[in-house]
DNA sequence: GGTTTTTATTGACCTGGATCAATTCTCCTT
DNA sequence: AAGGAGAATTGATCCAGGTCAATAAAAACC
């Protein structure tokens, strides 16, 4: 397995040649558009000599589909940006049942929570075949660069994951099921749109169970909003790929 | 006003005398039991001659019923430990509505959501006759304290704060109005307890409305709720003075 | 202390979304 | 290419909880 230092990792802009299964990652996003970015730019990686092993601190790899990376309730010992693909955060719920508790796409990060009370809060797993870069946190001492720099990163990730639950509960609790679908497809859109992807045309890379769990909801119940918003021309949707038709009209359900 | 260096702050433990106003706050919690505590404890405070001035970086101060600390939006400036009494985080919801994000009890952190992206984003209210210790964030650098110290703290308080909202998710979007109301009750009594204070019986300084908000519910539907476990005897309930009868039952309610 | 205003309780009714059930559609395996 | 397993759609039914409305009870105010 190659393991090129972050910084020569090259984004693949646009569609890349479609391998044919269809939920296969076809987009990696560029370092640039991580969100890893503010600890990764830095980091001193392995260059030849430095005294760092290379690639170590920084680490990227695949990742195959229905592959679990962490557990909840391991020790926490690393966080990870996504490359390509998007993985699930679950929960174990009561009796063998599990929860969505959410997704993480291209540039996002996953597993950061765990760094506060050392251990992964939830499970993640691949939705489809996806890579990551793998950030060891028991190394950063390591890189060389003080470490007050690096932590006031970290603050700023998790001022991210803050705001973004505190959304989703100020949302969720008082929507309707109407509202919460249509705001979770605009949520993805505009999170794959922030890290540089397509976010008008694009593959839903998770089950309607998953969306379900995730947003509260029954999956038939998301199924027929989906289906009626399909019909009324809000979105143009066919199995898993799904295009924002009439954004006005999508923001319009989702309570604008 | 007189303002002592917290670690001078005496907790009054146990029920002070009544001042007869329902509402008022009797009790204070002990800096030991604060959660400003790994912040608190690694900052040096203004005693004479240290240099820096007194009071400053740490400054405790009341805050009567009603009144803001700051307001969603606003820069950030410095974040709060409620030392007694309890504050409602606002967020304006459609057009004048607002909707309570939570609420914060004697020896809990306000307002350090604000951290990462430097403002407020909600709005903070006493619900009663309360107290703050303020910590100027700016003036850190003053404290003569690495900052590493101190980056570390406050990652360890988000990370506090990021696991409680993915509790608060998780549960509330899958559980009935029932189990809802019954971990409330439940959650409040827990937070009591951990700061120290009485977690059987004690009085909800909010409204059933702020409940309702919280919750994602009508305030009828609580109202309801309440007086069913009342007759049901898992709770003691006059007003807005509670009293956990049955902690066994009340936990089967909320779905343990 | 009495009046006003806010907050809480209780009832009647109705709707959104869960649940159960039956096909149909996809994609994975062989 | 055929078969099979999981995923998605669609229909029928039911009930938890929202809404509207009327009191009742506290708290705030003069």
């Amino acid at each position: 397995m190659q393991i090129p230092p972050p910084s020569t990792v090259q984004a693949r802009r646009g569609r890349g040649p479609d391998s044919g299964r269809g939920a296969s990652a076809r987009f990696e996003v560029s370092c640039d558009d991580c969100g890893l970015g503010p600890v990764c730019r830095v980091l001193e990686f392995g260059e030849p000599g430095s005294g760092v092993p290379e690639g170590v601190l920084l680490r990227r790899r695949p990742v195959s589909r229905g592959e679990i990376i962490f557990r909840g309730g391991d020790p926490f010992h690393a966080f990870f940006a996504v490359k390509s693909g998007s993985f699930k955060a679950l929960a174990p719920a009561r009796e063998g049942a599990v929860r969505v508790l959410g997704f993480q796409f291209a540039g996002e990060l996953v597993g950061i929570e765990g760094i506060a009370d050392n251990r992964y809060p939830y499970t993640a797993r691949a939705l489809e075949n996806s890579a990551v870069c793998e950030l060891s946190v028991e190394r950063l001492p390591e890189s060389g660069k003080p470490l007050e720099a690096l932590q006031r990163s970290v603050i700023e990730m998790l001022g991210e994951v803050v705001t973004f639950n505190q959304e989703m509960i100020a949302c969720l609790i008082h929507q309707s099921a109407d509202q919460r679908v249509a705001g979770f497809l605009l949520g993805v859109s505009r999170r794959l749109k922030r890290r540089g992807m397509n976010g008008e045309t694009f593959t839903l890379s998770m089950s309607r169970s998953d969306i379900a769990s995730y947003l509260g909801l029954a999956s038939e119940t998301v199924s027929r909003i989906l289906t009626r918003l399909d019909r009324s021309g809000c979105i143009r949707l066919r199995h898993r790929r799904l295009q924002i038709a009439r954004r006005q009209e999508l923001e319009r359900v989702a309570g604008g």
